[in-house]
RNA sequence: GGAGAGGUGGCAGAGCGGUUGAAUGCGUCAGUCUUGAAAACUGAAGUCCCCUUAAAAGGAUCGCGAGUUCGAAUCUCGCCCUCUCCGCCA
């Protein structure tokens, strides 16, 4: 969440921020619930004030009988802020981050800026199949009995699809393990706590997140909700800091109301597997820590040689935690595009600065070699979405007869070089 | 799932209705001493809220929430968590 400070000395400023990010949140309501709410905590303060001074001394009848009707005042007090304050929160954790001054600033979720084409597609002299065909044609790939046991949007991986994914899983690991991040295989459920503080709203209306019934668990929709609440409420030591975590989970997304016809097959579906990177680092070194990831990121899917560019999120695209957030988006030959032509770049991972928003929101400081105590800042990224890298790559390197060929980095973990049938 | 014990400051651990924000020990920081360090001694020190230019004052906080009471770390209830034993299980 933000600081309510920063709110209300610079209202203008935070309303103009909201309206950029499409957030509709009235600023005004906020502060004004904000004044009540310390208006009546200010009165109740001064009451416990005189009960507290009073019950320093031996208490006579008199004394008694006043601070009987003291009592009673602050309880009718409390029950009063009681509503102002959780409306007050609920609309404060509804609140964007601020946003990086170098970001676009757009009102159109499409006007996302391409930073860079890192791997340009490469022309195909043949109809490319799109992976669902291919993952058919291979025996790679079971999408009907999987609705038959789960519903629509699941899927089995099968044969060397299937030892693919820990082929992945292998790789990410070991190419964020070169750069000196921590190895986690993560829970797949958390509380709620942990969801809203680091900025996810799992009862909200159009939430994307499953939650369990009869408890207060979600399963998580990203690592980033396991490994961002690993250290709530701690004190970490400036010592101790970059936390660099490398966290292998799987991810449930209820994907409510989304497309189909361009999110067809594995491209958008309830529960994938996810390679993920987060950073937990003093406030000086988040930029910096950000473009690590964003490299790390770069250096994995130049491995996996699928061409990809990065784009930079537009405000009106930005999720709510993240001051910026980069994208790589791999190209799809098997992807139709919005003039319904075949090919186009998808999102395969994304990387957010969230700085001191869900640190806030988690209670998670860190303490400087000064030894001044302040909130750190955290960052996530995908190293791999095993769903979607495995589109990029069945679709970018499937031959003519519909074999595959495998990237060389996942050759010695998968151990085959090519998908090929008779 | 059944039985028992327990959750107190950075850590360990007293307190079990009123002057306790909390003994004591360890750790941390500053000072004295020392060429420097260690030891010893002296002193400081939690977090959050409100109000402030600042300081001071005030409030909250002893797992979380509710209750009893003029007054709760201390009593009652609910929840969460930890430990020991039994059962079950990959």
């Amino acid at each position: 969440m933000l600081d309510i400070k920063i709110i209300r000395e610079n209202p203008d400023l935070i309303k103009q921020n909201c309206q950029n990010r499409l957030a509709e949140i009235d600023i005004d309501k906020l502060l004004a619930l904000d004044e009540q709410r310390r208006e009546v905590l200010a009165k109740i303060d001064d009451l416990r004030a005189k009960r507290n001074a009073s019950s320093k001394t031996k208490p006579t009848p008199e004394i008694i009988v006043e601070m009987k009707s003291v009592g009673e005042e602050i309880k009718k007090l409390e029950e009063k802020v009681e509503p102002i304050e959780s409306e007050f929160k609920e609309l404060l954790l509804r609140v964007p981050n601020l946003t990086h001054p170098d970001v676009f600033v757009s009102q159109n979720e499409e006007d996302n800026p391409v930073v860079e084409i890192v791997k340009k597609p490469k022309k195909m002299d043949f109809e490319p199949l799109d992976h669902v065909q291919l993952g058919e044609k291979m025996d790679l790939i079971d999408f009907d009995r999987a609705t038959k046991v789960s519903g629509a949007k699941f899927y089995y991986l099968k044969n060397e699809l299937a030892v693919l994914e820990f082929a992945l899983i292998q790789y990410a690991l070991a190419t964020a393990m070169k750069h000196k991040f921590i190895p986690f295989s993560t829970p797949d459920l958390a509380k709620r706590e942990v969801l809203e503080g680091l900025g996810f709203n799992p009862r909200g209306e159009s939430t994307q997140i499953y939650n369990v019934e009869n408890s207060d668990l979600s399963l998580i929709g990203t690592a980033e909700i396991s490994m961002g609440g690993y250290h709530m409420n701690e004190l970490l030591d400036e010592a101790d800091l970059p936390k660099k975590y490398i966290a292998v989970s799987h991810c449930f997304r209820t994907e409510a109301g989304s497309y189909s016809k361009f999110s067809k097959g594995m491209f958008r579906v309830h529960q994938f597997t996810k390679i993920e990177m987060f950073q937990y680092v003093t406030p000086e070194t988040s930029e910096k820590a950000h473009q690590e990831i964003l490299s790390i990121e770069k250096e994995i899917f130049n491995g996996l040689e699928v061409p990809y560019r990065i784009v930079d999120h537009c405000t009106a695209d930005l999720g709510g935690p993240s001051i910026r957030t980069y994208d790589l988006e791999a190209w799809m030959p098997g992807k139709p595009n919005k003039e319904e032509k075949m090919g186009d770049w998808a999102e395969i991972t994304s990387t957010s600065n969230c700085t001191d928003y869900q640190a806030r929101g988690l209670n998670i400081k860190y303490k400087s070699k000064e030894g001044k105590v302040d909130y750190l800042h955290m960052l996530n990224g995908t190293a791999i979405a095993v769903g979607r890298a495995l589109i990029a790559i069945m679709e970018n390197n499937q031959q003519k007869d519909g074999s595959i060929i495998i990237p060389k980095a996942l050759q010695k973990y998968c151990g085959f070089k090519k998908i090929t049938r008779k």
